[in-house]
DNA sequence: AACCGCTGGTTCACACAGTAAACCAATGAG
DNA sequence: CTCATTGGTTTACTGTGTGAACCAGCGGTT
């Protein structure tokens, strides 16, 4: 077996991020590899600082929080969510429910940032958690702003469903997204968790193409259809005046 | 010169997060390796999705989405983070001001999550930045927990102003820390930035290791001296319910 | 034009870094 | 007391990654 061993590293590094805490042995075992080519690669990794032994054992391993410094600064991640910052703040303050800023990771999205809703109850989802494209409302929006052909080989692909009304039949999700672009921002109700309800809008930049999506999301309970309009009118103004700050990809 | 492939590939990750975007010869440079080697492992980084070509050049590389969603699992960040979710929150509710929570990275603090309040007029510090341990109401909070050896290490690096009301001097910092353990959480005002006062507390593990810092965030109009006692009772409590929740480092 | 200093990218022979298999010591379950 | 784990170490071999030298393209200056 052949392997570069920068290659092996960075799948350290993603395996332990995924599967933490978790011990040399179980770790070999699953990369395939052998424990001393675990192991050190582990070693030079913690001598950088990315990892760290810890945990319940004591042996297991860890990955620090200087990953992640490396990590939030970053193209899209940086200066993306800079921009958009101020006007979430502000469609915040004008719907009173939480904001998701979603940002475009190979075939899925990921979460790049939150301004939360103070009310109590709430939609809550983790940072940098991965967003199937067809199951919420960011996804939606974002596949709304890709051209045809994007679009086929993103629905090409199995779509899981999330919950019992995520949408899964392509033929379907072609038909909403027809609506997304007439109506100008899309609509999950209970797509990527039960009793969530998003209205979400593509990020353009200045040339056009999709770099990300904002959305509303909030119980069904408040965010009810017949807000619908108004609410989907803030997110698709505050997804303009996000990417109208935004140079290029 | 003999170097590990992964030692540099990990420098490439770490000075692509900082320069980005930058090209390859400036990187060499950077670097301080041959082009040959640099181009190498930045190809392959592309190939694992953690760098992609791009910016204005076109050829510039840039940090992927993918290096973000990585790093944000993880360790104190994804456990630490999740426990302290929910008293930040509340926190956040009884104050009325934004709330910081860091976790130590090295010889540094880093922003890990950040609850807005609604005032137009807020701190503003991004997720993911470098804070000193002697120039924030989180590091002084956090320096109060720690051993005296750990504190006499941490105050003989050089301590850079932040700001005009910074403190540098490592007798008064120390004579700071002392009055910090009376009182029970730390005062800063105007010592990260200007016009901007913070009170924090140390979080705890179980075992009584300092694993971070909480503090309240604001104008030095909003957060007054009369208003120090109340709100420093308050976040001490919250680093008090965030550190029962968590096990061990 | 020719020259310059730069850029991103390529080629190649050699040395050394990384590999896997075998081996230890310690632990916990049966 | 076995047996099967665990984390970690040692080894000799091989193939990976290394840097120097090399292209080709670009924008100014002369």
């Amino acid at each position: 077996m052949s392997t570069h061993s920068v290659v092996t590293a960075i799948k350290v590094i993603e395996a332990v991020s995924e599967l933490q805490p978790i011990g040399l042995s179980d770790l070999a075992r699953h990369l395939d590899a052998s424990k001393a080519t675990t192991l050190r690669t582990l070693t030079t990794l913690a001598e950088m600082r990315w990892l760290q032994q810890g945990g319940p054992t004591g042996t297991d391993w860890l990955l620090t929080s200087h990953a992640y410094a490396v990590g939030v600064r970053g193209g899209a991640m940086g200066t993306l969510r800079e921009a958009a910052l101020g006007p979430m703040h502000q469609l915040q303050l004008e719907s009173t429910e939480t904001i998701h800023l979603a940002i475009p990771d190979g075939e899925v999205l990921i979460l790049a940032e939150r301004i939360d809703t103070p009310h109590a109850l709430r939609a809550f989802l983790a940072l940098g958690s991965r967003i199937p494209l067809h199951a919420s409302g960011t996804g939606l929006a974002f596949l709304s702003a890709c051209s045809d052909a994007e679009i086929e080989t993103a629905l090409s692909r199995t779509l899981d469903p999330v919950t019992t009304q995520t949408l899964t039949n392509p033929a379907k999700i072609l038909a909403e997204i027809t609506a997304i672009r007439n109506r100008g921002y899309s609509i999950n109700v209970g797509g990527l968790s039960d009793g969530i309800t998003s209205l979400g809008a593509p990020i353009r930049s200045l040339n056009g193409r999709p770099i990300g999506s904002v959305s509303i999301s909030g119980p069904s309970s408040r965010i009810t259809p017949d807000r619908f309009g108004a609410m989907g009118a803030l997110v698709q103004e505050t997804a303009l005046r996000i990417g109208s700050q935004y140079p290029d990809l």
